[in-house]
RNA sequence: GUGGGUGUAGCUCAGCUGGUUAGAGCACCUGGUUGUGGCCCAGGAGGCCGUGGGUUCAAGUCCCAUCACUCACCCCA
């Protein structure tokens, strides 16, 4: 046991029994992601690592110590993607898509990579999904958004949910926010812990964030970023919030909801689960109307969420347990060798007309073949033994009800009917 | 990167203050039924007790180190 590969340090295997919940988690996002009318779109793995550097921001925690980047042969500097906006946005402009059509709704689904110390709801390498909406400033678009983002979460059955919703304004009053925040703050320099002291002159909005209780107290009196909103900012901030009331979406305005990343303008939001431990996010997002910009495309307004799928999961499983499903139709039981060639041929034709068919291929006794039938959750066992082979039948029972009959090879679809 | 917790069968865990062949439940396999599952009964397979060192007549048990997992901090989904 001590000398086997193991499957890296924040990785996970997702094993059958899971696997059945991803693809219900992706059907339902796939569902609501189409009637909102969003549409997928997939990025590579690997991107270069200026993208992310230039969008998420060079201070954040992501850039600055979580990425996993290594030199190309050419010395380009390669980063498994440890976010999805930039590289959508990436692709948005290389392709202009906002060419295509004024409004762009899209979607995506994959694997991040964040170098982290994995907890409970954090992996090394974990999933995503999320939208991003192109080319509309209008509060509107924000509800659309969030309200997607909470239809998601509600249609799954989750309940112990809290959106928290901020507005950050635009860059020039944050500006000033920022001003005024030091001014603050500079009183206080010395008392603040080493991390904060550092935020203090690259990203003092961060020292919101603080979870230090001294700093707490410093930060109830700071000023608030909601009084620095420009007419336009305050005007779009209560467009939002009346429309999420409209559609009976609960939320609570947080002003010291700051999110981890650079690039937001304006609305910022975020989901959280009480039935989670630390890592309670399950959503987050806002809007970024200068980040197209900074990567060199066309000026675009846009807005978007990232959801973590395990955190979902294990939300879900917190609340309500999944009940595990199996779909077979019939287990082919053989009860000899001799039956194997018939066998195969009328799996063959089962599957042709569309059943789920598993044959047994351990030949195992019949005892141990029917206690697999009955565990593969199987409709129909079919048993092929000497006589049937002989008499061209199969006999086909019914496991849940427990009879059976014997029917003739050349019936056997018109049967299933 | 920093702390705490835990490593015994595929899974969940017992194993008292060190004492000789390492335990249970679930799962798995075989049989009880010359060709019939779920329930029951009987049997079986499966462990270098995470790894390395130390103390001791004797270590799953005590000590040290190391690795892994896990929870939390930082931060995020």
């Amino acid at each position: 046991m001590s000398n086997i590969i193991r499957s890296i340090k924040g990785t996970h295997d997702i094993l059958p029994e899971d696997s059945k919940k991803w693809q219900q988690l992706e059907s339902t996002i796939r569902k609501i992601t189409h009637q909102f009318g969003y549409e997928e779109i997939r990025t590579p793995i690997f991107e270069k690592t200026g993208l992310f550097s230039r969008s998420v921001g060079e201070d954040t925690d992501i850039v600055s110590k979580e990425m996993y980047s290594w030199e190309d042969r050419d010395n380009t500097s390669l980063t498994l993607r440890p976010e999805l906006t930039a590289p959508v946005v990436r692709s948005f402009i290389q392709h202009n898509l906002g060419g295509l059509s004024p409004l762009q709704r899209l979607f995506y689904i994959g694997p991040l990579f964040r170098r982290e110390r994995p907890q409970k709801g954090r992996q090394r390498q974990f999933h995503q999904y999320g939208i991003e909406a192109f080319g509309s400033p209008h509060p509107e678009q924000d509800a659309e958004v969030i309200s997607l983002a909470y239809s998601l979460l509600t249609q799954l059955g989750l309940t112990n949910l809290n959106l928290k919703l901020n507005s950050i304004g635009s860059p020039e009053c944050r500006a000033q926010y920022r001003n005024a925040l030091q001014d603050y703050l500079r009183p206080f320099l010395n008392e603040l812990s080493e991390t904060s002291q550092k935020r203090f002159e690259n990203n003092p909005l961060r020292i919101l964030d603080t979870k230090v209780p001294h700093e707490i107290d410093i930060i109830k009196n700071a000023p608030n970023i909601t009084d620095f909103l420009t007419h336009e900012d305050q005007a779009h901030f209560n467009s939002v919030q009346s429309f999420l009331n409209q559609l009976n979406i609960p939320f609570t305005c947080d002003p010291t909801m700051v999110r981890g990343l650079d690039y937001y303008t304006r609305t910022t939001f975020e989901i959280t689960s009480s039935a989670l431990g630390a890592q309670d996010a399950l959503l987050g997002g806002g809007r970024y109307d200068k980040l197209v910009e900074t990567l060199g495309g066309k000026a675009t307004p846009a807005i978007g969420f990232a959801a973590g799928m395990e955190r979902i999961l294990l939300a879900l499983e917190a609340e309500t347990p999944f009940e595990s499903y199996d779909s077979t139709d019939i287990y082919m039981v053989c009860l000899d060798e001799s039956v194997l060639s018939v066998s195969i041929d009328l799996a063959n034709q089962l599957r042709q007309a569309g059943k789920s068919v598993k044959m047994e291929t351990l030949r195992r006794s019949m005892k141990a073949q029917m206690r697999e039938a009955n565990r593969s959750g199987a409709t129909y066992a079919f048993i092929l033994g000497e006589n049937e082979i002989q008499n061209k039948t199969v006999v086909i029972k019914k496991l849940k009800e427990g009879n059976q009959e014997t029917v003739l090879q050349t019936e056997i679809l018109e049967k299933l009917k």
